[in-house]
DNA sequence: GCAAAAGTGTTCTCAGTACACCCATGA
DNA sequence: TCATGGGTGTACTGAGAACACTTTTGC
């Protein structure tokens, strides 16, 4: 890649992209793979993966940096966001590997990166789509990873878990239309507690932005037809900070 | 002040500095004048406040760089310190008196900043002290104020007001001994809420981790002594994280 | 003895929790 | 008709909220 003129060479963005797989029901995380053989001997000299992240340029907003990422990885545009720490350590990039990387892509070696996770559903993104080799992993089983990312990607799902409880970024990650039992399922995995099924439909049933949508049903591969139910951000809006503050799980 | 050498000229730390003041009962926060007059009619160019923030040098991590601001700005050290947002718009720093400020004190016009909120208890610090000029100002009284300081100010106390209920940073500033209506006055200023004193105590002698002091009372100007508390992080840190995240208030 | 702040108890309501069986469907 | 996942009700317990008076002290 030719360098860009207009990048500010020590400022970059990574973004965790968390995407929620309903078949393998686990939270997953969107890799790229980083992978160098020697010039001379053909040896693999680096072969692990990391975020996807890029510098940030002159005239741009860090956000915008952090949305033009996540859209030429997945081509996906409004997703939830959220700035969420920055990783400044002057040793951050500093062991072998991330050394001859960073060389071989002109990076300063004093970068500081200012971290983003993105919420959506796993199957939202086409991974053949991307130029880049992106893979999911399950956020409970990372793969060898370069950099500082993995201290990244776990500071980004411990305030996912706080959010989870006290915001509604639960939506982002389910489809529009959801049954309440995969509602559950996905705080369960992604709190890794297990809920009691009555009271969770008793709780649930109780917020009115939970609307059902009485008309459809969604069929599976068999058995009994399930009641679909949508979030309403519009009634969810209205209700007071208080009211969202104090809830716990939904 | 001289160029040094060894900064990165397009990134700072500032501080949001929090001070509870029992006197004035409000939370206030520490600023420090900027003045300018023109060399030529000695007409007033600049006169407003700012928060204090600095360079990141080259080999200090920006948690030290934090550090190192609030250490000589306040003597203090050791103060519960959050990093909680960064403000990178590429015209944060265009406005008429921001750019001849910028000038004056060889700022990079594409200056990032990476925002942290510290707490203490305003009668800790000794504004006399300090070689700048500092004063406290109530949080819902601020004065005008250069670049984007009122935002960084604004989405701290935001981000404060939710940490209050979440976590127990309350105690940071308080002082180490208090009686229970101080706390309630401070959790009602901060919140901006009313308690019931009764249910308020009530609450409060539920938890094991605020131990009475009992050999000791405090004496107003007058009236009745009051009991003192303090807050344990010994027995805090051992309840679970659970219990943590779920009570709200206190 | 009075002004000022500290401290105290009870009742009610509602939300959380524990717990086990029937229902609707497609094969 | 049966295997599979969807869906339901009740009783108990504990926390939160509403509410007004007595106590201790210095002056």
């Amino acid at each position: 890649m030719p360098i860009q003129p207009q990048i500010i060479p020590n400022l970059s963005v990574d973004c965790v992209v968390f995407g929620f797989d309903f078949d393998t029901k686990s939270l997953n995380v969107l890799l790229t793979k980083r992978y160098l053989e020697c010039d001379v001997n053909q040896k693999v000299l680096i072969d692990d993966f990391v975020l996807t992240g890029y510098h940030v340029l002159e005239n741009e907003d860090i956000d915008q940096t952090a949305t033009r990422v996540l859209k030429e990885l997945t081509g996906l545009d409004n997703l939830y966001k959220k700035q969420f720490k920055v990783f400044g350590n002057p040793n951050r990039l500093m062991n072998e590997k991330d050394r001859i990387w960073a060389q071989k892509e002109n990076f300063n070696e004093r970068t500081i990166t200012i971290a983003y996770y993105f919420l959506l559903q796993a199957s939202e993104v086409s991974l053949n789509d991307t130029k880049r080799e992106a893979h999911w992993f399950p956020v409970n089983n990372l793969p060898v990873m370069g950099f500082d990312h993995l201290d990244i990607i776990t500071d980004a799902y411990n305030d996912i878990k706080i959010k989870v409880l006290t915001e509604q970024i639960m939506f982002d990650l389910m489809p529009i239309k959801f049954t309440l039992n995969e509602l559950q399922s996905a705080y369960e995995i992604i709190l890794d507690v297990t809920l009691d099924n009555r009271n969770f439909r008793k709780k649930v049933l109780t917020k009115p932005y939970i609307v059902p949508l009485q008309d459809k049903k969604k069929v599976g591969t068999a058995k009994k037809p399930s009641q679909l139910y949508m979030f309403s951000k519009d009634v969810y809006f209205k209700l007071t900070e208080k009211d969202a503050i104090i809830s716990t799980i939904i």
